[in-house]
DNA sequence: ACAGTTTATATGAATATTCATGTAAATACA
DNA sequence: TGTATTTACATGAATATTCATATAAACTGT
């Protein structure tokens, strides 16, 4: 059931987090079948491209505010999914990454994420995707 | 400044959630001048195009859970911006509107974040705008 | 090197959200 | 009808987020 309301309906910022809400549910349902929660994948996909994150970058990244960040990783932590080492060059830093556990955890979840986002281009349209992203990119470059 | 992780990079999602939380934020600012949590925004300005929305309604409009839209319901309602009734014909609906202060209250609102909309569309381009808001919308009603 | 400032993270208290469940009204159908 | 099921909302306990602030390290200008 999708509901309308007004003002709403064509306003950009609604229809952004609309659709923002409506793609992650859907993958949202693949993530906590694996025990995740959105934040929690969004943590270890992130960190699944490099080898470490600090706090910071990672608070930037997953969209949360920097004390979330230090207590999901702070659960993450005991969950075994990643581990946290002060940095080198800056000691005030503490610097995320994935444990081997934590690898094996989100690999396969990268992979489906990645059949998820096959499917809706299939439906969409890869024209219309492409199109949408350099949208949104040209968006976060400008404003971000 | 804008971190940049490997994999979610190109991931529609992650754009879609990005683009979202980067143009919410800008008139979340706004918002909270104002008074106003996010959340509460949202219900007011929903509701300011109708005369009545059920708690229901309210939930999938805001993109927030039915007990959360329950609670928010209540503190707004103790500030006074809006009323709940019963429904006459289906009496387990909450009703909620808006009172004189709830409209005294988000009128402007409604005028800033139009100003807001027309600045991000001044920014990027009508062209890409009308753009970008269709294929938003087509998503939406195709998988909503 | 030193004082002042800024930056990165952590943390406790306050607040908000969510889950599980309860209650009551509506609906389905035997 | 009467009973089972479903739907709408509320609520308490558990959990997560946020705000304000603390701490410590890194810069800045002298």
């Amino acid at each position: 059931m999708t509901a309308k309301s007004g003002f709403v309906d064509d306003y950009l910022a609604y229809l952004l987090a609309r659709a923002s809400h409506l793609i992650s549910s859907e993958f949202h349902v693949v993530v906590e079948a694996s025990g995740l929660s959105l934040m929690a994948w969004r943590v270890m996909a992130s960190l699944s491209g490099k080898d470490a994150l600090s706090v910071g970058e990672l608070a930037d990244i997953v969209l949360a505010k920097q004390p979330t960040v230090t207590k999901l990783v702070g659960r993450m932590e005991e969950a075994g999914w990643v581990k946290r080492c002060d940095a080198t060059h800056d000691k005030r830093q503490s610097l995320v990454s994935l444990t081997p556990a934590g690898r094996r955890k989100v690999k396969p979840l990268l992979a489906l994420a990645q059949a998820h986002e096959s499917q809706v281009t299939a439906d969409i349209g890869a024209a219309e995707v492409a199109q949408l992203k350099r949208a949104l990119e040209r968006m976060i470059a400008m404003r971000g």
